[in-house]
DNA sequence: TTTTCATATCGAAGTTTATCTATACAATCA
DNA sequence: TGATTGTATAGATAAACTTCGATATGAAAA
C-alpha cells in the first residue's frame, strides 16, 4: 500500500479556521465557484475584508482560485481541508484512527 | 447502526487548536496525566500562562482533569478531538468522507 | 485609449489574544 | 494552626487580528 504523507503546518491550518466569517465563506465556497463580490452578497461584510480572508484561507492551502474575464473565482479545496483534518487527529489522538474513507478520483 | 451526532462549534473548536503553544501542550498531554507544573517544565513559558491556555482547551471541551492532592492532572480528550476533527471535514468538505475508522471502547 | 467593473492592497481604528508579574486560593505538611 | 506547595485569577502590556474606507491594480468594454 502507498502511503502519501502530507505536510502541514497544523498551526497555520488552525488558524485559518478560527474565524467565523471565514468558515461562512468556506461554507458557501465549499461546493461551488463563487466570485468575491458573490462572496461579499451572501455575507455583512464589506469587499476588502472578504478579499482579506481569501488570502488567508489561500496561503493556508484551502481554497483554489481560477481567473475569469474581470472575476476571480474562488472554491474551497475539500481535498486538502479533509487532510489538514486528518493530520490534525493523526498528530494528537493517535488513539483514535480518523482516516479519509472513501475518495473517489477526479 | 445506531449514529449519534455530536454538537460542536467549529469556531471554538479551530481557535483552541490556533495556537503554537496549544499545540505543544496538546501534544505534552496526548497521551499521559501530566500536572501543570510537568508542563510548564517542558515549555518555555510561565506558568499563568499555561494555566490560561490549558482553561481555553477545557472550555473547548478538549482536555479532561482531575485533582490528585495538590496537583491537577490535565489529559487530552483524544476522543473529542478526533470528532471535532470529523465535523469540521463534515462541514466543509461533504465530498471528501472522514471517519473515525476504528474506535477502541474504554 | 478611456472608462468601467472586479479585486487587491493600504492604512487606521477597535478588538482580541498571549504573555508576564503579582497575588489569591486550595490542599497538604509540620 | 501556620508554612509550603501547586494552581488559578487579576491586571497590565504588547502583539496580532478583524474590519473598514480609500485607493491602486488589472482586465474587459466602449
Amino acid at each position: 500500500m502507498k502511503t502519501v504523507t502530507i505536510i502541514f503546518d497544523t498551526v497555520e491550518f488552525a488558524k485559518a479556521l478560527a474565524d467565523e466569517t471565514r468558515q461562512k465563506i468556506m461554507a458557501l465556497c465549499c461546493c461551488e465557484l463563487l466570485s468575491v463580490n458573490d462572496i461579499v452578497d451572501k455575507l455583512d461584510v464589506a469587499q476588502p475584508t472578504v478579499s482579506h480572508h481569501l488570502k488567508i484561507l489561500k496561503n493556508a492551502g484551502l481554497v483554489k482560485s481560477e481567473r475569469r474575464g474581470k472575476q476571480i473565482l474562488y472554491t474551497l479545496d475539500q481535498k486538502r481541508l479533509a487532510q489538514g483534518c486528518c493530520q490534525v487527529a493523526e498528530d494528537f489522538a493517535p488513539s483514535q484512527s480518523v482516516k479519509m474513507v472513501v475518495q473517489i478520483p477526479d
